[in-house]
DNA sequence: TCTCAAGGCCAC
DNA sequence: GTGGCCTTGAGA
């Protein structure tokens, strides 16, 4: 997986380079060799895969199962209970499951792509000798980077190629994103939703101030919040790199980003001045029942700043990454600060190269940040209200 | 011109 | 039906 940040310590990751490096020196002996860009694993079964197929990274037969699948895929029907695994080199995959994970993984005849790859991002040309190979000193793992091909790993360790930068930053955006959307369906729905009933002319339910209705609203407020905490949770497991964290950090981060996630989530969905988060398929966390479930204060201090976030009118990617970067920039009180600062550059990273790409200007992203660091007080409000 | 993904073909 | 290999054609 070209995503996870560390499996091998650089030891042990130099140690692999040098020994690959060695057998691609004894077929290759005195000429110019180029090695091929790595495509990594097959998204669907795990084995060796030989390009981008229908938008995501397969091997053949996953390619060629999903080019029949486009016909037939109705008939798959799982014997087990749809979550069967799917193991490489195996002709017995269920076929429904197989169905579904290609879906889930993102296949589809809408992202096919033909052409080449530009050259820039695709191959490093390396030319070597015998005579380099053999000066090549063990201890000094700068002598070799010249040799390793580009991968995410190299550029951990590089930190010096503006090609790989690129690539690493883009595939680290298209998995966040692609995670953040996966976990937050429920929410878009919520959106379309929204601007379905804005459409027809939006009138906010009244509710009266009594306690019986507070009441009933702070228990569905209690319940929206608990299925909030497993999709931040599934999403921060998920996240390249966080599998790093232990179990304490992890429910730091959790924690101390709560609400901040639950803005990210639902940041779209403050139109027209009010909120149109759903608590369940009847009831919408509008500016009123706000009010009765928070109270008006925390309720006119978040929408104001809701309604500033959502002036800003993120991108999906934006909105995906600034979840990672909040997550890795607000947690303070952790035992593995040094694991929780290198995601953090690499969140970051990653958020800076999107806001560039969608061309944000300087007044822009002064804003935008002057609006994040208000999170971590935000979050507090939240957090302070007695749901009991 | 070259690369590479899609789709075709066919042995298994 | 699967998957390895080949041809085709888009696009860098």
């Amino acid at each position: 997986m070209p995503f996870k940040i560390k499996q091998l310590d650089e030891q042990e990751l130099f140690h692999a380079y040098y020994q690959e490096i060695l057998l691609v020196k004894s077929r290759n002996e005195n000429r110019t060799h180029e090695i091929s860009y790595d495509f990594g694993d097959c998204k669907i079964c795990a084995d060796k895969s030989t390009g981008i197929h229908y938008g995501i990274s397969t091997c053949e037969p996953c390619k060629g199962f999903f080019k029949r699948s486009l016909i037939r895929h109705l008939e798959y029907k799982c014997s087990q209970s749809q979550n069967c695994s799917i193991l490489p080199r195996k002709t017995k995959k269920c076929k429904f499951c197989r169905w579904q994970k290609c879906l889930k993984e993102g296949m589809s005849v809408e992202k096919i792509r033909m052409g080449r790859i530009p050259n820039s991002i695709k191959k490093h040309k390396v030319n070597y000798s015998i005579q380099t190979l053999t000066e090549v000193n063990k201890n000094k793992i700068l002598d070799i980077y010249e040799f390793i091909p580009f991968t995410f790993y190299r550029e951990r360790l590089l930190n010096k190629s503006d090609e790989n930068q690129v690539l690493v930053l883009s595939l680290l955006k298209d998995k966040t994103y692609q995670l953040f959307k996966e976990c937050n369906k429920e929410f878009d729905a919520f959106e379309t939703r929204a601007l379905k009933i804005i459409q027809l002319g939006y009138v906010p339910i009244e509710y009266e101030r009594s306690k019986e209705n507070i009441d009933f609203l702070r228990q569905k407020f209690f319940s929206f919040l608990q299925s909030h905490a497993l999709v931040v949770a599934n999403f921060i497991n998920k996240l390249p790199g966080f599998d790093r964290l232990d179990k304490r950090d992890f429910n730091v981060m959790m924690r101390e980003n709560f609400f901040s996630m639950l803005g990210y989530r639902s940041f779209k969905l403050f139109l027209e001045g009010d909120c149109f988060t759903m608590l369940d398929e009847n009831i919408q966390l509008d500016n009123k029942v706000a009010s009765l479930v928070l109270g008006d204060e925390i309720q006119r201090k978040v929408l104001e700043f809701s309604l500033k976030i959502a002036s800003f009118k993120l991108t999906d990617a934006e909105i995906a990454l600034s979840a990672a970067f909040v997550l890795t920039t607000f947690s303070k009180n952790l035992l593995n600060k040094d694991l929780v600062r290198e995601l953090n550059e690499y969140y970051g990273r990653a958020l800076y190269y999107v806001l560039n790409l969608n061309k944000r200007n300087k007044d822009f992203l002064e804003n935008y940040i002057r609006e994040l660091c208000r999170l971590p007080q935000i979050n507090k409000l939240f957090a302070d209200v007695d749901c009991s």
